[in-house]
DNA sequence: CGTATCAACTGACCGATAGTCATTCATTGA
DNA sequence: TCAATGAATGACTATCGGTCAGTTGATACG
């Protein structure tokens, strides 16, 4: 049945305008100031339709949510697919995340949204599952590469690569969300500049988690850059 | 005039009966499913009255988190007021939060809405106002600990105290957070135990600031908890 | 063809809720 | 006693997420 496929194809391409719609609303409004019947013009659909494809209006956020995370996957793996040392490709991680904030902002900005379950009432478990899933394997990029350097030595073998991936990852994160948000309230109350902040704390923790071998091999100039 | 004098108390003290129903409410439902009606059935008062108290819902809310920062210093001054070394009030800094985290799960929530800035749109000035003059006794509290550290040579010194708080701090919150919301998610997902890393991450964190005098003298065990 | 079927789509409608304002009520002070 | 003040009220409005009975148009079939 071919009609049976074109109507497939019909469906998964209005699904894609809505997202787009959706994606373009909602980085222009956020999620709060964002409305479905806003949306619905902007796809150029009644609101009823959107509701044939999402959810709801979460559901519909963490959708473009995960085209977000996939995004920032494709630029990790850029990162750390290079001929460099183990170690050089962790910080190429550091530069990539601050390179996605930077150019992908609204993405950035809406990856917060995961953070606030109160707003996870709405979602579809389906769709969390799509959150998650995408979320894993970002993850196992990352720890992929720090097992990497502990098999090498490069680093401190009393902490698994997992938990070292926490860690960074949810500091530098917490950086650029105030760097989004507060920037200027750091500078002017404490006269800290976040941006040096997150090249000093990259450094910082990537030091910490090098082995005494490998900070004299590739000489760490710590706050050096 | 007395009659004068008793009128402001009364209003202040009005004030305060809302505040407490409005704590009541958000500790109960969130920011999101608490409802303004909700909370004047709790003050014994019409919703029309709260608007002669509060701007909005969300400056309500505000009213509240900014109870929770004054609870959260006095912690915080109760834990770097002892007569310990330097260094081990900085680690009672780390429990401390913990201990905040563990007691008033509450206010630390609506912590991070302060980090929403989609949902500073509905907040008055005076009452960011009131939120930042609060945030930064906090910080005060900290930076005058960590230049003390500084300044007896037990903290590197390439580093000013501000610096060094913004990413103790920052750091720590965002692994409180992720207990709060996403703790069994990364035990599943990651085998990691973010507990555990959060002690972790406070010891490495301090272990990197120290002096190498300062780590032979006070013998840092880290993970040694 | 003509007609039955069906899925996609619509938009008027509903319920919830933040915020407003004309009115009421109580206190005060002359 | 009563006008003036201002605190409190709650019915009302506007907005918006979500629903659903009805419409449309393409397809399948007799």
């Amino acid at each position: 049945m071919g009609i049976q496929e074109r109507k497939e194809r019909e469906k998964e391409q209005r699904r894609e305008e809505i997202l787009n719609a959706a994606q373009k609303v909602f980085f222009e409004k956020g999620l709060q100031l964002a409305t479905m019947d806003e949306i619905a013009e902007a796809a150029e659909l009644s609101k009823g339709t959107l509701y044939l494809y999402y959810k709801s209006k979460e559901d519909l956020y963490l959708a473009v949510l995960v085209q977000g995370m996939e995004t920032l996957r494709g630029m990790f793996a850029k990162a750390t697919s290079t001929d460099q040392p183990t170690v050089e490709r962790i910080k190429n991680l550091g530069t990539a995340y601050s390179d996605f904030f930077d150019s992908h902002r609204h993405y950035f900005r809406m990856f917060s949204f995961f953070e606030h379950p109160e707003f996870h009432k709405q979602v579809s478990s389906e769709m969390l599952n799509a959150c998650a899933v995408e979320n894993q394997k970002i993850w196992k990029l990352v720890v992929d590469l720090l097992d990497k350097g502990i098999r090498e030595g490069v680093l401190r073998t009393d902490l698994d690569p997992a938990e070292m991936a926490v860690m960074l990852w949810i500091s530098l994160s917490a950086i650029l969300v105030r760097i989004d948000n507060q920037c200027d309230d750091f500078k002017n109350r404490l006269n800290v500049d976040l941006r040096d902040l997150y090249r000093k704390s990259s450094d910082l923790f990537l030091e910490s988690l090098m082995t005494q071998e490998a900070k004299q091999k590739f000489g760490l100039a710590v706050f050096g850059r």
